[in-house]
DNA sequence: TGTTCTGTGTGACTTATATCACGGTAGCTG
DNA sequence: CAGCTACCGTGATATAAGTCACACAGAACA
């Protein structure tokens, strides 16, 4: 994929001029194939990821490495944490993978601040994606501790149909993995939203028809 | 409470001398009652907090009230969501409310971007902050998605004995709020607890002996 | 002094979710 | 085509947590 400065405006409108020049300038373009991840727990993050096409999902682990999802990127949004933790050298403390194939740009650290002093429009870029993140966050903790699972797969569902549209190309235990349940729960929860036509399942996928 | 440059160094070290001087010629101070909210969900945020004394403790609130609570903050802390809201003339998604009597400074949102690109410690400052609340969120979520009650009151007892000392004032019911549960189950969990000489059980309060 | 209120203890029950143990079936592969 | 594997459906059961009902005890107060 070919990156240019009207790519660039298309996805990060409002940044100064002299700014696009810079990240063509220092970034380096990765591809990344659907579910592969493109950072881990404990690694050390040396850039800024920008993604320019596809879509992340960001994954929080336990101990025992069961992956918890927390929100997913699109292109036009960066990697928040990325940031903050290129900005201090520090590691991930989440898990990143690719759901579709993916295009991310990565900014090497140092430019960080540099750019955040040298660009207002940069500086206020990093400052909305945070508020952002941290409202994405925010909304995780609301489901998981005022939700019950037919509500949370409701609007984990919702989610994904926003994100690939409305044929979902998933299993049920990938779902189950996501909301740290069990395949036998979402099966049963499935089964209900057929019952009220809200999707339509088949093996291997499904169809959200619910408007 | 009067405050001067040093108590401000000491409380946020590392900043630039300049910035000292700025803070303390445009903020203003603040004095709050044990019990006291600071910020309430939906309110606009019109300045930058710095917590100058005390224990302030932030909250999530659900569409019936409910209040669940997310994390602490500290003499030395910055409320990071007053920061980006006050950047963005946005409103609270939280509840922020005195634990203790508390101090705290607040910082014009226009100066919030001028000193952004002017020190660039209070950039660090922002940003560490940032990272700091992120950090605790996530470890909320993993709490709340990956612990069973038990351990999340004992988490919760020992953040409460880290800020406030290891003689507890407060009701089982207060707990029961903040942790989303009810009275009957943290009644039962602390029994438990007492008989595992984790905790000595009174009227209105209980002491944490365990190490 | 008795009365009231608030916080606590506890058994019985309900509910949501997880787990176990199957059996079935679609689709691939040799 | 046989046989395999991954996915799905479903009843039975287990467990954690929430709810209900009520008893009791210490503090507060009239």
């Amino acid at each position: 994929m070919i990156i240019d400065k009207n790519n660039l405006k298309m996805l990060f409108p409002n940044l100064e001029e002299g700014l696009y020049n810079e990240i063509l300038k220092h970034s380096t373009i990765k591809e990344v194939k659907a579910g592969e991840a493109l950072l881990r727990v404990g690694q050390t993050i040396r850039s800024t990821m920008l993604i320019i096409d596809g879509v992340v999902k960001l994954y929080r682990e336990d101990d025992e490495g069961k992956e918890f999802f927390i929100y997913h990127l699109d292109a036009g949004q960066a990697c928040s944490l990325s940031m903050v933790c290129a900005a201090k050298h520090e590691t991930s403390e989440v898990l990143a993978k690719a759901l579709t194939d993916a295009t991310i740009l990565a900014i090497p650290l140092e430019f960080m601040d540099q750019w955040m002093s040298k660009y207002k429009s940069w500086y206020q870029f990093v400052i909305t994606s945070y508020r952002n993140r941290f409202e994405e966050l925010l909304k995780t903790i609301d489901a998981i501790a005022f939700s019950n699972m037919d509500e949370r797969l409701e609007d984990y569902l919702k989610k994904q149909v926003n994100k690939l549209g409305t044929n979902l190309k998933m299993t049920h235990q990938d779902i189950a993995n996501d909301l740290n349940s069990s395949r036998e729960v979402i099966s049963r929860l499935l089964k209900k939203m057929e019952a009220k036509n809200w999707v339509v399942i088949h093996r291997n996928s499904m169809e959200w028809i619910k408007k």
